[in-house]
DNA sequence: GCCCTGACTGCTA
DNA sequence: TTAGCAGCCAGGG
């Protein structure tokens, strides 16, 4: 029995290096749904407390290169600073560049270890 | 069980 | 890496 979607999509994203980052599609079409990126977007809205410290959320971005949340807590302020803090640049109009900082992921024997490990 | 929402995506113009 | 719009999927009420 797999973990639920939520619990998946935080365990493929604190797979994600410091310094990098995924789309939200890309995280879907690891958990084998290509066309749920808005679930995922909405995984990680539903973070709180401890797990937003826990889960890289800054790291998923839009397929864009571009930063798009928009919380009252959480503001993409936020999230850029973070990135950037990591070595993550931003150009002038505020998009990261896919093919310095792009993730490219983790095979399928890798990611279907992640649901057997406990943690 | 139905309907709505959302930190998205791909297609079309 | 436009702008606008419909489609997708999982949770919550």
């Amino acid at each position: 029995m797999q973990p639920n979607f939520f619990e998946r999509v935080y365990r493929l994203v604190r797979q994600i290096p410091r310094g990098r980052v995924a789309s939200y599609g890309q995280i879907a079409a690891l958990l084998g749904h290509p066309r749920a990126a808005r679930t995922v977007g909405w995984a990680l809205s539903a973070l709180h407390g401890d797990e937003v410290a826990d889960v890289p959320w800054q790291r998923v971005i839009n397929s864009a290169g571009r930063i798009s949340i928009s919380r009252a807590d959480l503001s993409a302020d936020l999230q850029r600073a973070l990135l950037e803090e990591e070595g993550v640049e931003f150009d002038l109009r505020g998009y990261v560049d896919w093919r310095r900082y792009g993730w490219e992921g983790l095979s399928l024997p890798e990611i279907e270890a992640l649901w057997q490990d406990r943690t």
